[in-house]
DNA sequence: GTAATTTCTTGATTTTTATCAAGTGCTCTA
DNA sequence: TAGAGCACTTGATAAAAATCAAGAAATTAC
């Protein structure tokens, strides 16, 4: 039963979004992503290592970040119902370039790279799911870039809150910051204004 | 013989980036493209139209871009062994987001959505070549925008510079200020700095 | 529950970048 | 070849954001 609840998360993301899928392949594919837990603090995944799998968050956080010389920066937080992995050191099987660590306790459906090569057999449909899956990715990348070209740090701001609203008091501001291309301190002077 | 050529740089491209490709598959990839020419000033695609095309530049520029209420916002420039379309829209066949421009007379071999839905009939493993197009795709976005949350205008300048010198002396340089996130006058204000 | 650590805020200051306003030079065209 | 439009530069100024330095607040560890 517990079981059954918890798989729906990840079942209802690809119904909810690839229409495509029948309850078989829907079946197919989730079935062969294992559910796991990480701790808060440890890591996914690190730097250097190719990265072997792909998870889907079921609840909890994952932070992706780069530690370079001086500072570190984030690139990314997965909250439930979002995939995290290096998707270039999965694909092409090179070294990875993030660090993925989670800021709480975290449950996740992971699927191996092995297990991941096997959908395109088992899942007739598969390739068109996971064409759909990354121009996806691919315009959320997009609209990104376009709001750093387009935007002010305060647009910027409130756009992700619109959004993300319920990760403004589950995560250290400082990484939302990261995240939106500002330091901690110009994050702060405009959550104030905001809450003004 | 000049067909033979032109069709080359299309070929070479496939050919470099997926050995996975058979000769015989390579040639059914690349006959469905067509030939055609865009006049310095013409549109490939206006906003709101249903994107349905996918264009490889064998030569020439295409700049992609966005206008907002006060501003115009260049969002990429593809040069020659560049695609250019406006993704989303061409696989969810939404109305188009950009503008796409001939910055010069341009050649590209393009796709037509029909034809390239038949691909994946055609071509064994075309999925699979998919797949790895569309994760380089999203990996080259992943690193723009890593760029934006880690570098100054400067040094985007310097890394953009390094990997596309020629674009410098061919494109009017307030659109490259603008793909860069800055200003034309903070552009020339770098420029000026970095020729010294 | 208290100390230690981390996170967040605030103020003062500097740096970066944008904006505004001219002016120069180039290119295309008639 | 004159002149109309662009594209680019330059300077002065304003605005945005970063940096530096304390402190306050919250969280964690003991």
């Amino acid at each position: 039963m517990q079981r059954n609840q918890n798989i729906t998360e990840l079942e209802l993301y690809i119904k909810s979004y690839f229409e495509i899928a029948s309850s078989k392949d829907l079946h197919s594919i989730t079935s062969l992503f294992k559910l796991a837990t990480i701790k808060k603090g440890e890591f996914l995944l690190k730097p250097g290592k190719h990265c072997q799998s792909l998870s889907f968050v079921q609840s909890g956080l994952l932070r992706m970040f780069v530690t370079t010389n001086d500072k570190e920066v984030t690139q990314w937080i997965s909250k439930q119902g979002y995939f995290a992995t290096d998707l270039s050191s999965f694909i092409f099987e090179t070294p990875s370039r993030w660090t993925i660590q989670a800021l709480v306790d975290t449950e996740v459906y992971t699927i191996t790279k092995n297990d991941y090569k096997k959908l395109g057999d088992i899942v007739p449909k598969w390739a068109e799911i996971e064409k759909l899956f990354l121009v996806r990715c691919f315009t959320l990348l997009e609209d990104r870039i376009f709001s750093h070209l387009s935007m002010t740090a305060e647009e910027r701001y409130n756009f992700f809150f619109e959004n993300h609203k319920e990760l403004f008091n589950q995560v250290p501001l400082q990484y939302i910051a990261s995240m939106l291309g500002m330091t901690a301190e110009t994050f702060s002077r405009i959550r104030k204004k905001q809450l003004m």
